[in-house]
DNA sequence: TATTTTCCGTTGCAAAAGCAACACATTATG
DNA sequence: CATAATGTGTTGCTTTTGCAACGGAAAATA
């Protein structure tokens, strides 16, 4: 998610200037939070890599959303229209700041910076979630497995400037962010080195194709 | 998308006080417009149905969104991220507004009326397209045609607060929507009639299960 | 109203994806 | 450091999905 205003200058303010926040540091595998309905919950991921996980009522799981250093997450960014539970889980150690709010668009009486950066930025943030959901509906509307695959890979591409990148996931956790079967998935990923589409060492994958 | 502003006086201000705009008719079939990086776009739907489409490389059509009457689309709504084109196609005869800005988040400086609901507006309208994203990534992460069927069915019995509703789209158009193949889709549909998970009557489903 | 076009419903066959299971490697943890 | 837990890579088999094709229904259009 790329932000146009500068983040750590908002998180510091958030830290110095909000009441109503909490700073909670969780293990590996430990739930950050659950979304809750009307909850208005906003989270600021200050360290560690986590993701925001559905699990259906056939055990499927799902990746939503991935989140690294400085991501923003919460009810916010999510109004909950679903009956599966939705959680963050923490994929490493996690420092995660928390802030419950009254009216996330509005400034509090307290007039504290944090809301005004806030209100002022939310817009923007939102927006950039929007484009973010876009890309994940591109990916997921791809028919084939080797589809989502080549699809993800150049949009991370993209985002490095280079044909050669690391994966966020481990392979597992890739399945389960495109939704598609684990074995399946490896199959194809054997394919795409065969023809010559891709190369992986380790988690390192560089694109050939083009 | 559930607006929690009076839409109808927004437009009334849109086509009374705003400069930079254009109301055009369409007939069924007709692209509306196409989305065009960095153009800043805003068209409101005034009345007729229409399609968000993209065809990938492979010829395949993907229905992104769906617009009915009241709808509001555009560029702002969409950060293209995409090399593929994205077209909005009417369905029915469809009259639409179009609005060039040159900053969605700020005041112009006529101060119209118009553009001060918008930008007071903006991030709620854009929060409802989060809904409406998070919801459609729900649908295609389903693993089976028959889990992304009775997803949707189900979404749009909450919608309409009823077992039974009609669809809004042609059943050609709804696979495209779920990003499946039609026949497969059918076949699938039929099987869930006979299975007595649904009835179906015309393009008017009821659900039968629970 | 006649005719063309689009949509619905169906099927056989081919291809892709899912499931289950297992061995081995790598990474956590007591 | 030993052991447990998790992740990777693979395979045979089954199920689901996609593709192509077609006839008839419905809708649009001349």
């Amino acid at each position: 998610m790329n932000t146009n205003f500068d983040i750590e200058n908002f998180i510091l303010d958030f830290s110095n200037s909000c009441q109503k926040k909490q700073k909670k540091i969780f293990g590996k595998n430990e739930v950050v939070t659950t979304y809750i309905k009307n909850r208005n919950q906003l989270c600021i991921l200050l360290d560690g890599n986590a993701d925001l996980v559905r699990y259906d009522l056939n055990g499927n799981r799902t990746i939503v959303e991935h989140f690294s250093k400085n991501a923003l997450f919460g009810e916010v960014f999510y109004t909950i229209t679903t009956n599966n539970e939705l959680l963050v889980e923490a994929k490493s150690t996690c420092t995660v700041l928390f802030y419950i709010y009254d009216d996330i668009f509005h400034k509090c009486r307290n007039n504290c910076k944090f809301h005004q950066t806030l209100s002022e930025n939310l817009p923007q943030l939102i927006l950039n979630k929007v484009t973010d959901l876009n890309m994940r509906i591109e990916l997921l509307t791809k028919r084939s497995t080797r589809d989502k695959l080549l699809g993800y890979f150049s949009l991370l591409s993209t985002r490095k400037l280079s044909t050669s990148f690391e994966l966020p996931f481990s392979l597992t956790d890739l399945a389960d962010y495109l939704s598609v079967d684990r074995s399946a998935m490896m199959r194809e990923l054997k394919l795409l080195k065969e023809d010559g589409f891709i190369e992986k060492i380790g988690n390192r994958i560089t694109l050939l194709y083009k």
